[in-house]
DNA sequence: GATGAATGAGGCTTCATTCAT
DNA sequence: CATGAATGAAGCCTCATTCAT
């Protein structure tokens, strides 16, 4: 029922393991030296994808060399992991509370449409390596839960969309998984030309996206 | 004026440069085979990327060595090339067609929207590869035609959008570039998850998009 | 003790082979379209080599398709092995022509130097073959008559001087065999920079450098 | 003004390219490590030229793989790219050296020749590729300085021959163009036969050949 | 005699990863 | 923690050669 993320977190974590205890201060450096080393490669991995980007990048981009970060992750996979988990842990979260506080339907789906275009700056990482190398991430056993809190997303979409046709507030004539799946594509896609400091801000990004989706670009 | 293809249809037209006039069937043959591999290639394409697809996985699928390739291209890339710049030449063709058509903006519009969705299902290598791999792509001096013929098509789009804009039938609040970007995204992101023989072809797919586009997802 | 060629000539000449009986004419036109295919692979030897030189090259060269060579090769290799048993064929003739003729060994050396620049000319694809490929040339059996002819050719070279030496006509603090040497290579790798057309002609480059080798740079 | 060297040192020294500051020793034991590569393969270009030896021929060399190569350096040719500008640059500041010491055009000539005879030992690898590699380097932007080093040294013997004319030193009638070309030669081809350890070392090649260039090899 | 297609070995290079120091 | 060195698999491509048609 809560939000399904990645299991381990890498190197390190197995407490007991080594016997050695560190103290809080240790711990918290190497989390924050982690962290650093995460928000590096997400940088990489939010300009060329995944597989695009090399651990030689990532390395270099740290000033050390490549087998250094083996030190902090167990394998470039991890890294992209803890990405992707925290992203979808965090709009899992938004989307459930949104769908909690419940509303009429067009409220909702607002909602939604907010959060994802406002996942857009902090999560530019994720959301391009989920349009590049979800092909390539898709297969693997460790990433089934990617598809696990898309099936989520989508469910909590869907329901939202029904619920406005039941209700009469949306056009009967249109599909709900479609339509969910348009507007899913249409705000994730924009990572890749979106760049913060335009024109608009990825607030404005939905509030033009709301116009066109709930009422159309034709004049009435 | 005429369509904007690439250069070389690469190899074996002329290493035997001579006068020597083949009969039209070798040549149809030779032609043959080459677009055997290409579809083949394109296949592949289509599933994994451009990228993410190995010279040997395409040798492979036509059950031939790798080396056995480059008798019919010289890369890797002129196979691509093929499929990019026929996908480009036929969809600049049809546009243009559609945009000397006339009509009002709105039936430019729904031309446009009903020419690229046609394209999913007979050009879906080529739209998967400039999905996943357009970054890669795009930096390449060989594959400066897909820039060139991106902005001319986005200068379609944007001048109809303006059109219905200044005759009163288009919202004065929409941004027009804006607005092209979001369409043509949400079409051709649908090759991800487009399966032919589904609940909805390719026809369904625009006739439903157009009804979101014009006139929103609310009742009025 | 006459000149040591190469053996095959290839591919049809084992005439009683195949039983068949070729009428004269066939067999002359096959000869000169070998021959015509020979001058053509010579040129780009004596351009860029032997191992630089792919059979594709030569092919490309004639019009025809790199397979169709082997209708009148056995292998790249017979090829040069063609030009360097002529080139040789020819050099230890007149070689042993002039040592014959005799004379002061002044005018035997004076012959042989102007035999080895006279062979520049018609001959630059052998000689450059010789200077690139001379490592991966000598060690196959095949040419082993290369190794054989230039120690035939060191005899005649070492006798003259040798002779010099002891009629009093050369110095006596000369070794004959390194400086048959340094003749030897100064006058072939002349080959790397000869241009036909210059302001010399072989005959004039041979001139100098019996000025320079007989009486030194130095005025008396 | 100073030797024409190539640029880069390859790779690893901008790996980490952070401020940290190693000791001596760590900075002195990589290098050792690339130098005896480097010393590696130069033993085997010496041997058979730069084309014809390949990376897993260095690689099994060293007892390594191929790819691990590529640790130490970005590419066969920056290898070569060593060893070659490592020689011209000892070559053109020994030649520079020679010029400036200055003395009679005999003296300068003495010391160009003896200084090219003693590279022959310390430097087979880069005299060999040169013979035997030339054309497929010259045309390469990375090594353009060769063909820069070529011109300045022939600068430099064209001068001291042409001086040694105008002082009544050296006879009228020889071109000091095609003269030091034909030294050159000489000089360096001798890397072909010359074997250490053999009755003359390079000293003893350098008198001897001095003895021939200046007085030729008849008896006055 | 030539084509068109293929082979198989081998070329240089990249990359995630491991591990002794 | 980091380095420096290495692995091993894989990537794209080249080339001499073979052979059915």
């Amino acid at each position: 029922m809560t939000t399904t993320t990645s299991s381990g977190r890498a190197k390190g974590s197995g407490d007991a393991a080594g016997g050695r205890r560190r103290a809080r201060g240790g711990q918290a450096l190497a989390s924050e030296r982690r962290e650093h080393l995460v928000r590096l490669a997400a940088e990489l991995f939010a300009r060329k994808g995944f597989q695009a980007t090399t651990v030689r990048d990532i390395a270099k981009e740290a000033g050390i060399l490549s087998g250094s970060l083996y030190h902090h992750f167990d394998s470039k996979e991890s890294i992209v992991d803890e990405i992707l988990s925290s992203f979808f842990g965090e709009l899992m979260a938004a989307n459930r509370a949104a769908v909690e506080r419940g509303g009429t339907p067009r409220e909702v789906i607002s909602a939604l449409v907010r959060i994802a275009f406002g996942t857009l700056e902090p999560h530019r990482a994720a959301i391009t390596v989920m349009q590049n190398d979800w092909n390539y991430l898709k297969h693997q056993e460790r990433f089934a839960y990617l598809t696990k809190a898309e099936d989520d997303v989508e469910e909590m979409w869907v329901s939202a969309l029904a619920a406005g046709q039941t209700t009469g507030l949306f056009r009967e004539d249109i599909d709900p998984k479609l339509t969910y799946r348009m507007i899913r594509d249409t705000i994730w896609v924009a990572v890749r030309w979106f760049k913060p400091g335009g024109r608009l801000d990825t607030e404005g990004l939905a509030e033009h996206y709301l116009k066109v989706l709930f009422d159309g670009i034709v004049t009435h």
